[in-house]
RNA sequence: GGCCCAUUCGUCUAAUCGGUCAGGACGCAGGCCUCUCAAGCCUGAAGAACGGGUUCGAAUCCCGUAUGGGCCA
């Protein structure tokens, strides 16, 4: 290992909501940064055109800032070696393709989709692994660059050699993958945008890179990463695998099973120095076991050699508790203001004055209007939703509740006229009626029977608290029984 | 299906040179305190995936199996 400065970097993806695994890997690198007097560095991988955004983008920079991560290089504060967005990076990547093909380690393929899927079925009949068979590979390197240049259709892929490849991992040790398991990756797709691996690489290198601390997801990737550091004739860097959050049933975290979105947390009330102090408690222990402590604490005392390789749940409980811990060690002044900082500032309030106005008749009223909006979970009255079945079963109703999180999760955009539409006609088609899956739902996410309209109160909640109140209430129906009759 | 990674109470974890009644925390149960509820304090139930080896001695080292997970398809 050489002594340079630490370089370490996340390159979270603008796509949706700011993910807590962000917040998690952004975490140990940030804290292995600052231990090393080294660099953090924020990379935003928007190579994927269709689904990144710059609102998402701009969301990720925000929750981490909430968190109280910083970064001393990014596309938003700068730094000598950017661009740090992979979409204006395309020329780079593109000349270190050509470079690439010239040394004789990646090659242009022709491969429409029909020959590719066709490959894959005799493969498949045949028993043999799938992946690329290597066609294009033994077109003539000076015909395989006429027909590129004359502007055929094709992509770049890596020219993947015989033998193994030993991944050296921090935690992990010696991995070892035989070549033969790694498929011709492509490495630039027909539309001349990058796939992860090439930008990946090319990137890290770029920006001196010298710890490559991302989750486990990616080890079976690394042997392609470690073939492009050699084909540059480049030094890799160390690579760490962190072990992956996990649901409750041990599944990598997900927002079909577990609140993912940073948003959700700050939304709920949890403290975000809590919400750190959490994170740093999964898969990393502080030598005297202490489980309440600072940002500079951790970073003080993290270590590698600290770090457990089981997959650590994501526990909301202990999450909600440390985040008590907090509050009640807090001082008093603080804690008033992080309250009005969250509920009542003008910002906070201006979406939920519309919802109320016509139903308080005191300045006093609001705070029982307005009560489920941040509360971290809803007591939510079974009983009142059995009734409000009229005879359905509590599996039937809990059927009818999760695939209503299945329809939302798929809507477009989250407002209230489409999902009313929408909803109304997901009802006609399940033949449900419509009645009585709105008042479920109203129950669901507000643990009432009368509250304002309830589509401007899904809007107002937002999509990630929706989904997991009807969740958490589906799961919670199942597992009750009706008083017998 | 192929490859890879992992495996200590339900959950997060400790014990890093093999010797511990396997410790702590969340949650759960019971109790104390108390106008209620929290908080706080005390007590309790709860764990080494399984089978082989190595060793005087294994949670710890090795092998196999199982289970879970990830990636690719």
């Amino acid at each position: 290992m050489s002594d340079k400065p630490v370089r370490v970097r996340i390159a979270p993806s603008p796509t949706g909501d700011p993910h807590v695994g962000t917040a998690y890997v952004g975490l140990i690198n940030y804290a292995f940064a600052r231990q090393n007097g080294g660099q953090f560095i924020l990379r935003i991988e928007d190579t994927d055109q269709e689904r990144s955004t710059r609102a998402s983008e701009q969301a990720i920079f925000d929750a981490l800032r909430w968190v109280g991560l910083s970064w001393d290089e990014g596309p938003d504060v700068g730094g000598p070696l950017g661009p740090y967005r992979q979409s204006e990076r395309t020329e780079i990547y593109r000349k270190h393709v050509r470079d690439l093909i010239d040394l004789g380690f990646a090659y242009p393929c022709f491969c429409t989709p029909e020959e590719l899927n066709a490959i894959r079925l005799r493969q498949r009949d045949l028993k043999q692994n799938t992946g690329y068979d290597g066609t294009c590979r033994h077109i003539p390197k000076d015909e395989a660059i006429r027909r590129m240049d004359a502007g055929e259709t094709c992509v770049i892929r890596l020219k993947v050699p015989e033998g193994k490849t030993v991944v050296h991992d921090r935690l992990r040790g010696d991995v070892e993958i035989e070549n033969s398991q790694v498929d011709d990756q492509i490495l630039l797709k027909s539309d001349g945008f990058p796939t992860y691996h090439l930008a990946n690489v090319v990137d890290d290198h770029l920006m001196g890179i010298t710890h490559v601390i991302r989750a486990e997801e990616w080890i079976s990737s690394t042997p392609k990463h470690l073939m492009l550091y050699e084909a540059f004739g480049w030094e890799p860097p160390t690579f760490v695998h962190l072990p992956l959050l996990r649901n409750h049933d041990k599944s990598k975290i997900s927002k079909r099973k577990n609140p993912v979105s940073l948003l959700y947390f700050k939304q709920i009330g949890i403290l975000p120095e809590a919400m750190l102090n959490f994170l740093a408690m999964l898969g990393h222990s502080m030598p005297d076991e202490r489980e309440k402590f600072t940002l500079t604490e951790f970073v003080n005392e993290f270590s590698f050699d600290r770090i457990s390789l089981g997959g650590p749940v994501f526990d909301l409980e202990k999450l909600i508790w440390l985040n008590g811990v907090h509050i009640r060690e807090m001082d008093d002044d603080e804690l008033a203001r992080r309250i009005v900082g969250l509920m009542f500032t003008p910002e906070a309030m201006k979406p939920l004055i519309p919802l109320i106005k016509e139903r308080i008749r005191t300045l006093g009223d609001y705070p029982e209007h307005v009560s489920y909006f941040n509360a971290p979970q809803i007591d939510v009255p079974l009983i009142d939703i059995w009734k409000a079945g009229k005879g359905m079963t509590t599996a039937q109703i809990a059927k009818m509740l999760k695939e209503t999180v299945e329809f939302l999760d798929g809507i477009r955009e989250f407002d209230a006229r489409w999902l009313e539409e929408g909803l109304r006609t997901f009802c006609e088609q399940k033949e449900y009626q419509v009645k009585t899956l709105f008042m479920m739902l109203r129950l669901c996410i507000t643990g009432r029977k009368a509250t304002p309209p309830l589509f401007d109160v899904f809007v107002v909640l937002g999509k990630a608290a929706v989904g997991q109140r009807i969740r958490a209430a589906a799961d919670a129906i199942a597992a009750w029984k009706p008083p017998a009759a």
